[in-house]
DNA sequence: CTTGACCTTCCAATTGCTGGAAGCCCCATA
DNA sequence: TATGGGGCTTCCAGCAATTGGAAGGTCAAG
């Protein structure tokens, strides 16, 4: 391997397992790797950021799709920035979204189980409200 | 059908559709429905109160597994509502760390958002992060 | 008797991974 | 040179909780 890493370096490298590399590459989020004579991966630094990227953004809570036009994007040095934060405030949105929905559940579970002795009478507030 | 439902009217009067019966009962979650001579699945008024439950659980966040222990303390007449209690707010915690993952995704994005013009320029704030 | 709405089962897709099995490859050491 | 171990390859399967579809049986009304 003259130049280039084999996955588990880029693994390593990247902070993305290699599982998870080879399961990015047969969705099509990144291109597929080149390959040596007897069939290892090979893989560069230009992938590894490109495997960073993803992560970040998989931190950031971005799906699969939304982040291959992010790298996109990102590669494409004449995008307009209003795309990229188009989509960026599409997902907080969606994340407002879902943030909303848990704390309704949260509210309605923290009232229920105030409301709930909790010693070793039958009587339960929260089984009655599900009953309900 | 002298006594009780099909599925559909047992889906019409719980909420829960004829699929998801299915489903629910595949998996163990409620018990395996009755059947008419020709093979359709019987439902009773009880039957359907318990779809119900579920479904109030799972509005609630609750996983399946849970829900069944719940069911199976909803039934149990000697129950303890601590342990009703202590389910109760174990989900609430997991709700609390979802919560809050989801908000520190929100706030990093709405401060890269911030700082991104989001015109026709390809500078993007949101990309360089991503990027590093 | 036909039509259409309902029921049945089974299989596949979703999202984003993770694990395992079987088998090849590469390098170092005995 | 053989052997051992690690790492690499592929494919298959499963997680949670549904949802959809296909192929076919059943029921009730017209």
């Amino acid at each position: 391997m003259r130049d280039g890493m084999t996955i588990g370096d880029a693994a390593k490298a990247s902070g993305v397992n290699a599982k998870l590399i080879r399961y990015y590459e047969s969705i099509g989020l990144i291109p597929e790797a080149g390959r040596t004579a007897s069939g290892y991966r090979v893989y560069s630094d230009r992938d590894v950021n490109v495997l960073r990227f993803v992560k970040r953004a998989r931190t950031l809570g971005f799906g699969i799709e939304r982040i291959q036009k992010l790298v996109g994007l990102w590669q494409d040095r004449s995008r307009c920035s209003s795309e990229v934060k188009r989509i960026a405030l599409q997902h907080i949105d969606e994340l407002e979204a879902k943030i909303a929905e848990l704390q309704a559940m949260r509210d309605t579970l923290h009232e229920l189980a105030d409301a709930c002795h909790g010693d070793e009478r039958p009587d339960c507030p929260i089984l009655k409200d599900l009953a309900s």
